[in-house]
DNA sequence: CAGAGTTGTTCGGCTATGCCGAACGATGCT
DNA sequence: AGCATCGTTCGGCATAGCCGAACAACTCTG
């Protein structure tokens, strides 16, 4: 790759750091953060600004977020082939195993949640579409990590969630060993306490492993007394296999 | 507001096309859309790819959206202070009337959906978070428009979704008095047919509408025989009071 | 209540940034 | 095969835009 532009590389530099916590920033803070003059750093935000991808407080001056933004990267949803194949068949597994369905990709190190079909029968739940879930302390995560040509994200250390979380890189990479054997990924209580979750691969035209979906609920009822109801599992792979055929002809 | 920054601006006008349709578009034609040079605008697209803005197809060479609008996009979520406040609320009103809930602002002439809650028991529903509503065929657009200090958005042409939308600037600007007199907006059928909606408006402390709150439903069971049933008014009503309190208490 | 330290914003001069147009190789369509 | 169009590269010139200092408004502190 050759060169690239400096006002719109810091550009999105300034958005990532808006988007990095709930705080508004100031003018000051991100000149500070990336180590540029504020006048400089003011000219960027100011067209920012009038593009809508940043809003400025009116009380206080400072910068957060835009709307514009969100309208954005609901259109990027639009685009995205696998989630425009998948959605249905999420919704099929959802109906199928009662629990919630997930669809997501690898993005920066993150399984960026693509598709999310709540639990039928229960309203009180946040969405999660366009959220990251840690790649070794998830279902979904485990299957793109299983099957990433390139093995990212592995040098990072391993953060626990809760005390099943795996931590070890060594143990992580047996555990990646058999997702790999044997097609499908579990995690249970490695995330959140309480909750349990079942993915597998979906692959494109060309075999490589462009995504993941998969199942998340209470562990008494998705492995109650400790071991996976198998029933599940076949449900996910069931799903996978679906899509994954379904993106072989279009 | 002073001079702005043209590499950045152009940028962003380049994700706005890439948006407009769910279609990947080239390099030749992104430059002729905007009247620029082609290599003027592969320097830009290059550090768009770099920065994760935009993906390039590795088969045909065209360029789409990239995945990290998606979650920059999901932050401006956690930004937002009408949304994290009015959540719970809209929870608490979709059980209530057993229907939809939905939170709007107004946004480049549109309403952008910044909160959608399914209906209870109903599972094959999309999420319309980030989408666009038309302002003038909307309970939450009626209302938005109602209280924009600026009336802006009414000059464009009103266009035509099912026989009941209102298209005579004349009869939605008595529709909007209407709306500012009585304090709540209805929509019967005029965005799509056999569904009805009703909406009321969201004030900061200054008294200003920064949003809507409202449902949506089937005309059987929010407006049977054609009049609203005005307990789902007084619900929506009784929401859109209790948000715009909370605001006043922070 | 004053003043020291912030904050966001403006402006003009200098230079490095990045815009442009032409040329290249690969691909697709007739 | 031929032509047209694609995405990409490159170097020279000029201008876009970076920088640093100065500004006014504001918030804490002593």
């Amino acid at each position: 790759m050759g060169e690239t532009i400096q006002s719109v590389e810091r550009a999105a530099a300034i958005l990532r750091l808006l988007a990095s916590g709930p705080r508004r920033l100031g003018v000051a803070e991100l000149a500070r953060a990336l180590g540029l003059p504020k006048g400089t750093l003011h000219g960027i935000l100011r067209t920012l600004v009038h593009v809508g991808f940043v809003e400025q407080d009116e009380a206080s001056g400072k910068y957060r977020l835009g709307a514009t933004l969100l309208h954005l990267g609901t259109s990027y949803l639009d685009v995205n082939e696998l989630r425009t194949r998948a959605i249905n068949w999420a919704d099929a597994l959802a109906g199928r195993s009662r629990e919630s369905a997930w669809i997501g990709t690898l993005h920066e190190g993150h399984v960026l949640v693509i598709h999310h079909v709540f639990r039928p029968d229960d309203s009180l739940q946040t969405l999660q579409v366009g959220t990251y879930l840690p790649t070794h302390a998830s279902a979904l995560g485990k299957v793109l990590l299983a099957h990433d040509p390139y093995g990212e994200a592995l040098d990072r250390p391993l953060e626990p969630y809760t005390k099943h979380t795996i931590v070890d890189p060594a143990a992580l990479e047996e555990e990646l060993d058999l997702v790999r054997t044997r097609g499908w990924a579990g995690e249970t209580e490695e995330l959140t306490e309480g909750e349990v979750a079942i993915a597998a691969p979906i692959k494109d035209p060309r075999g490589l492993v462009v995504g993941a979906i998969g199942i998340r609920g209470a562990v008494e009822r998705l492995a109650p007394g400790g071991a996976l109801h198998m029933e599940f599992v076949s449900y996910v792979r069931d799903a996978a296999r679906a899509i994954t055929r379904s993106l072989e002809h279009p």
